[in-house]
RNA sequence: GCCACUUUAGCUCAGCUGGCUAGAGCAGCUGAUUUGUAAUCAGCAGGUCGUUGGUUCGAGUCCGACAAGUGGCUCCA
């Protein structure tokens, strides 16, 4: 039997020998640091003999695969103890995630848990992880294991087990515990040595929301105490990222019931930052030949019929406005408003591509449990556009949208994974002919190609009127907000019958391309102030310079630096207050201004300043010119 | 919308098992202080403890409903 290792060495073994007798014919320490075994790219056990040629990788707590069957088995480790804690309780699914893993129980009727029991299911996960109970594999049979659940009255795994009916049905056991499980454990629950419950929610078995839901606990393990608090630390850290935290602190933005839910509210700072963002962009648009068009907020209910929108969307939209006998909506999307713009005079093949680019504000009735900072909210505004093209353009088109959306990305220094969104199973949710829509798939992924994008594909996530192509982007504390998008359509020309005037003196069906680098401008401000930890670039700082006299004697001086700068386009604010210069810097840095200028007798005397810079510290005394020079390198 | 948790001053938080006029720091205001790289001192003012029912001699504290927020789930143009 021969083993392909990733190397690229093949060597032959023993029918039968176990990933743990392989690991130490290499090296006794590789064997000691191995979790589990990859066989052909499915992670086994350690223990399990292996019968046939494949290819063969250890995994140890540094590779992914490793984390996996650790969090893997940590997840038996949790039902274990729950067994044992709450004696009646029902399993549903216990997967490894990115971070930790989770498991879907039911608790026994009025049982509730909540964060007071977390320290009680830590102590007797760490209880019986001391045991060192090993993870063993067995075969069942469908009626064994079917009975087996039977008996415990869980109708989850019966569930489940229906869908293997026809397949290989294993269960592990360790301890008194017993899962039905497809395997990939580590050794033994020993290696699991630093326990942490993280939290607790509710979960629709199977994903599906008109089934039960379940509690799910969600919780991380490490094999040193050290890794779970230097976890802790990190997330930590990353919670004080959080935009909503830092855009309370910062004064950016407010978002109060009393105003509305999901509905943010700018303040001077938050909006400062936001023009910045939206000339950016659109100094970008003009030099890419887009046009700027502006359209009202409520539009008539029959233009979202037209465009399909309504009947596709009812559920998340606002009611609609009755006005003299006329239905008038709260504006959910900028499309069908372009669309008559594309409409308001015959095109020619001339005209095209035609780009017509809003910050359209739109609303939209997210489920209120949906609602969280300014990443998802009830209105927001698109940095909105839609392209008009003859087919034969729609490649460079595309392309041309997804390097804007990157040079978006690239600028802010924002890491971002790429999607092509397609289309799923489902009838019903998609609107246009399944030749429209695999021509549109097959541009879209001849395109990521042809520009080497490094994507993944989603199926099932295209918009009903065609395939994507998404950016996606992580907040501070691991979550994954879709920002920027590109979207073929083949389905709105249709309905609203737009044409083009060919070369051959007929009628054409032009192409759109839906797109938005930032996606929304509020979320878009939520991943860039976490992104930046509130610490902006200079150029997009709402306050850039803080100029601090350490006493009145300097305040003339202090002005005129002041109005030198102010004269160069710099926004300055001058402390003039008589407060000891340390509370001044102080103050300074907690509001994350770029630079501080500190003024005393000296810095008068030799006509200079010296400079603070915002997380790095003193960096010396520098000449009015060196400054300038310094903030120009800044600016864009 | 669903599950769990949370809600005390503008902000961050104390307030144990229900018991006199609910505390602190920061911010604000007033005054003093003129200061060299992360917070000078003192005084004043600020709360019907998310709202609303109930239990009780007595509720910030216990119970219910509602609202909002947080973490998830479903959803996400």
């Amino acid at each position: 039997m021969k083993l392909s290792f990733p190397d690229g060495q093949i060597k032959e073994y023993e029918n039968g020998i176990t990933g743990l007798e392989v690991a130490k014919s290499i090296s006794e320490g590789l064997a000691r640091n191995a979790l589990a075994i990859g066989l052909d790219g499915v992670i086994i056990e350690l223990s399990r003999p292996i019968t046939q040629d494949a290819e063969f990788k250890i995994f140890t707590w540094k590779d992914i695969e490793g984390k996996e069957a650790f969090w893997h088995s940590s997840s038996h480790l949790l039902a274990e103890a729950l067994q044992e804690l709450y004696p009646d309780v029902k399993f549903g699914f216990g997967p490894p995630i990115e971070n930790g893993f989770y498991y879907d129980v039911e608790l026994p009727e009025g049982t509730k848990l909540g964060e007071d029991d977390f320290a009680k299911i830590e102590a007797k996960m760490k209880e019986l992880a001391k045991k060192k109970s090993q993870f063993v594999m067995h075969d069942w049979t469908y009626e064994d294991a079917k009975s087996y659940y039977q008996n415990r009255g869980n109708e989850f795994k019966q569930d489940l087990i229906e869908e293997f009916k026809d397949q290989k049905i294993t269960y592990c056991t360790q301890g008194n515990f017993t899962d039905l499980c497809k395997g990939g454990h580590i050794p033994h629950t020993g290696l699991i040595k630093a326990i942490k419950i993280l939290s607790v929610a509710g979960a629709y078995w199977r994903g599906n929301s008109d089934n039960k839901m379940l509690t799910r606990i969600y919780g991380i393990t490490f094999p040193k105490q050290a890794e779970l608090e230097e976890f802790m630390r990190i997330r930590e850290e990353a919670e004080k990222r959080d935009h909503r935290k830092l855009g309370k602190e910062l004064n950016l933005f407010f978002i109060t019931p009393e105003v509305g839910q999901g509905l943010p509210v700018w303040l001077p700072k938050g909006t400062f930052i936001r023009r910045k963002l939206e000339k950016f962009i659109t100094e970008e648009l003009l030099a890419r030949g887009y046009q700027e068009v502006i359209t009202p907020h409520i539009g008539n209910l029959n233009l979202y019929k037209t465009s399909g929108h309504y009947p596709y969307y009812k559920d998340s939209q606002f009611a609609p406005i009755s006005v003299e006998e006329e239905e008038y909506m709260l504006k959910p999307m900028n499309c069908p408003h372009h669309h008559k713009i594309y409409q308001n005079e015959p095109r020619s093949y001339k005209d095209l591509p035609l780009r017509f680019a809003e910050f359209g504000t739109v609303y939209r009735y997210e489920q209120s449990g949906e609602l969280s900072g300014l990443s998802r909210v009830r209105g927001f505004t698109q940095d909105d556009a839609h392209i008009y093209c003859m087919p034969e353009q729609l490649k460079e088109e595309l392309i041309n949208c997804v390097e804007l959306t990157q040079l978006v990305f690239k600028t802010f220094d924002m890491e971002v994974s790429t999607r092509l969104s397609f289309r799923g199973e489902e009838e019903n949710k998609y609107a246009g002919t399944a030749e429209s829509w695999e021509e549109a798939e097959r541009i879209v992924k001849e395109v990521a190609d042809e520009i080497n994008l490094d994507y993944f594909i989603g199926i099932g996530e295209a918009s009903f009127y065609g395939p994507k192509i998404d950016f996606i982007v992580k907040d501070a504390i691991g979550r994954k907000w879709q920002l920027g998008t590109v979207q073929v359509d083949y389905v709105m020309p249709e309905r609203f019958d737009l044409e083009y005037i060919g070369s051959d003196n007929n009628k054409h069906r032009p192409v759109i391309i839906h797109r938005a680098p930032f996606g929304s401008m509020e979320r878009f401000m939520s991943i860039l102030i976490e992104h930046f930890a509130g610490n902006f670039p200079f150029w997009l700082a709402p306050d850039q310079i803080s100029i601090l006299p350490i006493t009145d004697n300097q305040l003339e001086y202090a002005k005129k630096i002041q109005s030198i700068l102010n004269d160069n386009g710099y926004r300055t604010k001058l402390d003039e207050r008589a407060e000891k210069v340390n509370r001044k810097i102080a103050e300074s840095e907690q509001a994350k201004i770029p630079f501080s200028l500190v003024i005393g007798a000296k810095e008068v005397e030799a006509e200079n300043v010296s400079v603070r810079e915002h997380t790095v510290g003193d960096i010396g005394k520098k000449s009015i010119e060196e400054i300038l020079e310094i903030f120009k390198s800044l600016s864009r």
